[in-house]
DNA sequence: GGAATTGTTGACCATGCGGTCAAACTGGCG
DNA sequence: CGCCAGTTTGACCGCATGGTCAACAATTCC
């Protein structure tokens, strides 16, 4: 009751709380990512994070609680490679960067990448306001900039938003599929996505490329 | 016990019999791809079926051999388009029509795709052996026609994989993330596909018609 | 019709799971 | 130390879920 200074509803974290936290998101990401939402279990995720079931529920309400926690703490990640397109660089080497980006995130974190598959999958029913939303708006935003390069001939005529797609698409492959991509070829995963960065150059820079 | 012909422990299906397993096998489709396997349950497909939890156990022994009669039933017809690339005929045009096919899929099942896409998420538990053997040997058979073609000069050199890859990636997303297509377009679902259909027909072409 | 086989289901069981709670323990600070 | 907010957990509750079973209903076949 007695706070001196601000809000007295939110009191500052404990190291405790910060470490705990840390711990839970952690461990629900990795529980979450590759069981879903239903198919996973606060006690797995209590068990991953080294704490009891009871003392998870201390920091986190709910089962859902803990899973809109770590997909907000990932989304923004996630659409970060796509912020970074530049509207005053060279279309193709901007292509090629987000290529990289994204790349390079299926490599780094696959379980992100997987948790949204999931999520979205099932129909999305945590994020829908975010896609239409926030990446909606960012689509567009993105989408305008790439048409502009085609309007000044600076890259192929095609439609940006199904490019966009098909980068999401090709790029997150290698991070959801990523045991059916070991076990066509019988690579580890790093191998796979440099493979991936060669191949994935080629086809789009070659059909990108202004005629 | 006493059968007269054939194997005495595998009796002919009765009308009844192949009826409801169809019906239970349409349900079960609904419900995993929608959910995953620890996502659904067995009440839930039965209602789906218009049975009862007991009568569709009688059909089916385990939830799991539910699960696996629905993949089995759905891996074949996912395969098929891959299969039908035809090394005799022109590089450019069989590509085109495998696109085709793989997109046509996405539009008329799209719930098969997600079955799949969910089972390989997970790790693919129940499917590894068609992954490392039937899908394997196939990518290999087909890879080495895509090479023959790029050895002719038939068509521009890129691995033959990962062009694989990037086909289903791409053709599988307008089906795995719908919800997601359509948030950031305003399009129905066939409106989607018809616009990748025409970005896709030009990606691929463009990359890899030879120079 | 009637017997045998096939099909159907309400009731039930055991387990798993999300979530609660009271009681105990701990760390930091005067 | 001694206090107290903050932290931890064993035990527990209620409900959902996979699966069983015995009894009942419908078909099939003579």
């Amino acid at each position: 009751m007695t706070e001196s200074a601000p809000d007295p509803a939110v009191r500052a974290k404990t190291r405790i709380q910060r470490e705990n936290e840390e711990k839970i998101l952690e461990a629900a990401l990795e529980v979450f990512s590759a069981e879903g939402f239903r198919g996973s279990t606060i006690d797995r995720i209590a068990q991953e994070a080294g704490m009891s079931k009871p003392n998870l529920l201390y920091y986190f309400r709910s089962k859902e609680e803990i899973y809109r926690a770590v997909l907000d703490a990932t989304l923004d990640g996630w659409l970060d490679p796509l912020r970074r397109i530049d509207p005053a660089g060279e279309p193709l080497d901007e292509i090629r960067a987000y290529l990289r980006r994204k790349l390079e995130m299926s490599r780094e974190n696959p379980r992100a990448s997987r948790l949204f598959a999931n999520e979205v999958i099932r129909g999305a029913p945590l994020i829908m306001e975010e896609l239409t939303g926030t990446l909606r708006e960012l689509v567009e935003e993105k989408a305008a900039v790439l048409e502009g390069w085609i309007a000044e001939g600076r890259m192929a005529p095609v439609e940006p938003r199904h490019l966009l797609f098909a980068i999401w698409a090709t790029t997150q492959h290698y991070a959801d599929f990523q045991v059916q991509v070991q076990a066509v070829l019988s690579a580890d995963e790093g191998a796979a996505i440099d493979g991936a960065q060669a191949f994935l150059d080629t086809l789009f820079l070659r059909a990108l490329a202004p005629r």
